[in-house]
DNA sequence: CTGAAAGCGCTTACAG
DNA sequence: CTGAAAGCGCTTACAG
């Protein structure tokens, strides 16, 4: 019961290997009867390609180009190092992934950057969504020549993205609602406060909205009193937080839903209040700290190496015509507590960066 | 810049592909010097094999042993449909998985199920640890053939096996504890209790000392009660608990650590008491249920698709010799509220069986 | 201890 | 529209 091979085939059909490849593939030059009299023969014998020896005989290599912000995240400057940590052990795998730096929430920049990828620099393309006419044109262009664009991290649904890895953004805001509602004393009014980067963002719009739905629907004693967009820089965030806090001396909680994790604990420790309950996303070392001071509640996080892990095998999968696991590109939100942080090193992120 | 191939270092040290090829697997055979020659040219033209391309060559077949529990849990016919669902597809990447099933917690029975495995049937072994003084003895005889392996699940730190993959149960547990003590009144004195399957498996030992690792630390308001073992059985379950309720009329509180779900369901039910905060594990059909109608509070989940494909991608690694980053083997613990359940269909485990 | 040749399962020019 | 031959980067008998 050896599995059948090409060999096999053209010994059924007794068509020549070069015709059967020309089937197999869907090349052109083939008469139709010829077509399925060999389509016949791959159904009967049960034939199915070896892939990776067809990838030896064609040279293929899998041309994978990331484009991501170039912030100064702790959390970009994590998935830009899964990038680029991965790019030496791939090569022997006959993957080439290039990684070019955008600035972040330019739309325009994205669409630039994209107007320079063809089929022959990229088989694959995954890109960090940001919003702009031009981008989705980029897109249709790429799908057109064959090359495939996904979305990692944010979210662009109506671009002609192929897929989108990351979290169900949702969910995670609703769960962010649904902890710090379990958190604050039942049934008492409570103010609270939202900070995130840029609703300009899908995946920031996506946990606002999540984050709002469930305080509705189950902890109608809590009012948000502010949605701050701090644009994940440091500073703006401190600015807007450290004003919120003095409007609001009896702000009870605070979801920060973006990348201003140091922006936030550098206001809170200044305004010197009493403290509110905090949920903040990504498990940087700013965070991790915060969480073991006791000055965040809980983490919500994604992780990097998954996230980066999850695009190469969609862009192999997709590039091969091989099928694909959706489940796969679903990237869980874990939810870190003071309690349950894992060691620095099995973060599943190299940390580096700012904040 | 092309990619050096055995062909260069045949052009550059002067010797034969069959030499080459040689000194490349370590086979016995060659001069120390002609060893030391080749190593050499293949350090200075950089070369790196293509293992797809040996693996053409040579028919290597991946075979991949899994031994699972027979048991009837929701989780564990998951983890086993897994298994099942990539036999098929995996067979096109030369990866032959072959699936046995053994009685839940007969670490006898494991051991009888190792012992006819060798390096013929089997180039990589999975197993859910249970211990058994003759598992450690089977794994070291097949570690000497050259045959890695793994525990899922559950681990057996000081068996030889070579990695665990699973998540972190101590951590689990420490969540748990986190959640619940958070969950339950503050500085008021409160009654609970936890249900593990049997404290003769590892991962719920460990479940069971980072919960009351935490609550002594962070809850000393707390107190726990009673430690009960379901056995993973809904009927044993369901009368242990039943009897836990009527004895304490107060509880405030559960932790269920094991595949006890059915059992804890109808128990709770059946004795209409007041509610209490219930954390439990494994996003099943039962639990999901459960958290839906307010019944369980939190749900630590595990994903057996990520599990399954974490010990397949552990395993070709092992057996190809190549580098493998261990956050892969590193299962995230996902948390769910009531609030933030994924859709049926991405849980990322097929659920069957009945609790 | 070493080497020449054939072959793994596919694809690619090149001829016809 | 179809086929014979060579080759991708390795490994495997078989000879010497």
């Amino acid at each position: 019961m050896r599995k059948p091979t090409v060999h096999d085939i053209v010994r059924v059909s007794g068509y020549s290997l070069a015709t059967v490849d020309r089937v197999l593939n869907r090349r052109a030059g083939v008469r139709p009867a010829t077509i399925e009299a060999v389509e016949e023969t791959v159904r009967k014998i049960g034939y199915v390609r070896d892939i990776s020896a067809a990838n030896l005989a064609s040279g293929r290599i899998y041309r994978i180009t990331f484009i991501l912000p170039s912030a100064d995240s702790s959390f970009l400057s994590s998935l830009r190092a899964e990038v680029e940590q991965r790019q030496t052990i791939l090569r022997a795998e006959r993957v080439e992934l290039s990684l070019k730096l955008v600035p972040q929430f330019d739309g325009k920049a994205l669409a630039k950057a994209l107007s320079e990828l063809s089929k022959k620099t990229s088989n694959s393309i995954v890109i960090v969504g940001t919003d702009h006419p031009d981008v989705p044109a980029q897109i249709a262009r790429l799908a057109a020549e064959g090359v495939p664009t996904l979305t990692l991290v944010s979210d662009l649904p109506s671009s002609g993205r192929l897929h989108y890895i990351g979290i169900a953004n949702t969910a995670a805001g609703r769960a962010a609602a649904s902890l710090l509602g379990r958190f604050l004393p039942k049934n008492t009014p409570a103010k609270l406060a939202v900070m995130a980067g840029s609703l300009k963002l899908k995946d920031h719009r996506d946990r606002l909205k999540g984050f709002q739905a469930v305080l509705e629907a189950e902890f109608p004693n809590v009012t948000i009193v502010a949605v701050l967009e701090g644009q994940d820089s440091e500073d703006t965030t401190f600015k807007l937080l450290s004003r919120c806090l003095k409007d609001h001396p009896d702000l009870a909680g605070l979801y920060s839903l973006g990348a201003g994790n140091r922006g936030v604990v550098s206001a809170l420790k200044e305004a010197k209040g009493p403290p509110i309950r905090i949920v903040a996303h990504e498990l940087t070392t700013v965070a991790r700290a915060a969480l073991e001071e006791g000055l965040f509640d809980a983490v919500l996080h994604q992780s990097p190496y998954q996230e980066v892990g999850a695009c190469i095998r969609l862009s192999k999968s997709l590039i091969d015509g091989t099928p694909f696991d959706p489940a796969d590109a679903e990237i869980r939100t874990e939810i870190f507590l003071r309690d349950t942080m894992p060691p620095e090193t099995s973060l599943g992120g190299r940390e580096k960066g700012t904040g």
